[in-house]
DNA sequence: CAATAAGCGAGACGGTACGTCGGGTCTTCAG
DNA sequence: CTGAAGACCCGACGTACCGTCTCGCTTATTG
């Protein structure tokens, strides 16, 4: 395949497709297996060729033996969670600064974005994959999409506070509707995740008031 | 997909836990084989033990070998398909003959019920962990889903035939809004797919008239 | 390879691979049936190429029902057996009319030759190795080895009664020790089958009294 | 962790039926696993009661998983093969100081009576039933069957030697009638394989010079 | 001549064993 | 004392044959 550069001190986080040496740390954990591992499971799991992602898969593509993987990790999936929090997570942090309408609009339309780049898609879709059968990476990602529901929640909040959106008009769906409707279409793939889905998602969640006088005067 | 014809004898449905021998048919399709397939699958995944549902394991409760499993269905997920399809699938079949509104709420209500009746969401669950490995199952769950999503979308298109959403709604966006919402839901678990939920989801989506103009005329 | 031989006309004439259409015969037992089993037998034992001669292998290349083959024959081996003994039995006939120790070189030279003929041999060490599974080939294969056995035993009793053997020798002895190393080597293959060892053998078993004294002083 | 009961020195080589958990050794091969699976094939081969020797079986009565063995081995067969030399293999070293024809009939004798023995009977009777199918073992039984002719052989030699052979005997001829009569004496099993048909065979392959005058004057 | 009785091609069936794969645990050994 | 290496036990996988079975057909014999 390609050919093996030395990868010099695992600053460089590219590992061509398989490792070589890296220095023993002695009794503290080695920061550079660590790197090798969540690089390697990025790799393998943003791969897209259907490769089942093992860990056996992992250890050897990051130059480590199993139990280092293990030892740190209580499941496969944590591994791929953790190394696309570490790359990935801060992508749609969706800075606040205008209308609950534009704000809204931009947070769908940076997570559609996100979604669709696609080593991040791949990893996505195994993480869905690997929580199938892993009730702990299950729990995790569960914990992370809360994470995405409670900012999401928070800028509709911020809304609300603002009076753009009714007082009784109930977050938790509006939040569920829109990833729902992401995850749907992400993991089914049967409609598009785009700028113009972004937007009518948001003309439907929050009707403009011209036409739709939802909000109180 | 298949006809069910009511498999008249053998009178209970219910093999306790073993299957007792069945005749064989020659050399065309042995249709007790297959009930007892279907059976013995549902049974499994249902029993919500969370055990893997295996493909020994089913044949070994169906009294059938494994290559009568594998001569029929492509996966492990296959069988579980086609035995939700042929034993639940006609529940969410949405009787019409009211307003949208009515009609709407009726199918959203009835689609969470039916998932929360424990075996159902057991296969569904077993259906989503199989699909996450196999291609080929995920393809025939996309079918599926596409079926619902169809009806779901025919019924909505009546709807807006009889003047009761605007011309211009975006069908497919509704749509998804509503299963999106419903998957995300019962695969997290992080909400509830209550008659509540269904209500609010149905206003959320069809604003009355009295406060929300949106049909015109 | 072996070449084709005619096989003249046999009915059903020439499978070249795959059978075709065969007319029925009613009640009676299907001789061209029977044919095409031997033949197809046959063939693939003799084909060489190591494949497992399986029952539907047989079965499918003499275009028959598995159970045309389970009626008239109990086991694939039997089969085998049948096949050989039809085709190659009357190889080593081993006429009389001359001296003990020409006929016994020829039945040797005759012997060792049928089985060095491709075809035979490839059949010959198939029936072997399907007797090891198939206790009842085994024992088919006892009883034809037997009638190779009294064949030689009789030859050597003639001769014996012709004053050309002492009359204390040990003539199931002497054929264990040509078939044994017949077959020993046959099976084996560290050494030569050849006219060569035949001529050696016979020697061996029947010291000519001019250099009888093999022994030094 | 690793707080197994002792076991100390494995010196019981007798696993009664099951097996008892055995300590890991590591990245290093488990010694202990590797005479376990050598005593269960040997075991179940020598048990007599014709039954298949599964791998599955010697895996399950050796206490290891199937891949162990797979691991090691590259066949069923290799595993009996190993076994049999492992454990059987020294009987027939044929010690030598006597007169040739004295050591020979020591040898056959021996050949003859460990082949007897239920438990070795049984085994070779297994090997060379997988020999059939594998050629891999067939290869491996034929390099056994070589070390046993080249003892042989030079059990001759060294009688040629000090002179109790002719100078011209067809040494490989002798050997081969000694083995051949053997196994086929032993596969077929029409005949006896004892003491009495040790020493005339002995006899007739070193005519005594007293007796020489086989034929009548 | 109809009815009967087999042989026949076909192939599904219940099983058993196969050899491979991946998971998660363990121990050794190099640094 | 860490981390690599990899053997270990386990169990599911999908395949290959086995020998049995029933079907629907064809045809020779019988009533």
């Amino acid at each position: 395949m390609s050919g093996n550069e030395p990868r010099p001190d695992t600053g460089g986080p590219e590992q061509p497709t398989q490792a070589e040496p890296r220095p023993h740390t002695g009794r503290r954990r080695n920061e550079a297996a660590r790197q090798a591992i969540l690089d390697a499971a990025l790799r393998l799991a943003g791969a897209g060729d259907g490769e089942p992602v093992t860990i056996d898969a992992i250890a050897k593509a990051a130059g480590v033996g199993k139990q280092t993987v293990y030892r740190w990790w209580p499941s496969k999936g944590a591994v791929l969670l953790d190394a696309l929090i570490d790359r990935a997570g801060q992508d749609v942090t969706a800075a606040g600064g205008g209308t609950l309408r534009e704000e809204l609009r931009s947070f769908i339309a940076t997570t559609f974005d996100a979604a669709q780049r696609d080593s991040t898609a791949a990893v996505l879709r195994t993480l869905l994959r690997e929580s199938a059968r892993d009730p702990h990476l299950a729990e995790l990602l569960q914990r992370y999409t809360a994470t995405r529901r409670t900012a999401l929640h928070e800028l509709l909040e911020r809304g609300r506070g603002r009076g753009e959106l009714a007082a009784g008009a109930d977050l938790d769906l509006m939040v569920d509707q829109i990833y729902g409707l992401f995850w749907y279409r992400f993991v089914l793939g049967h409609g598009p995740l785009d700028v113009g889905v972004a937007e009518r998602l948001t003309a439907a969640l929050l009707p403009s008031p011209s036409t739709v006088p939802v909000l109180p005067a």
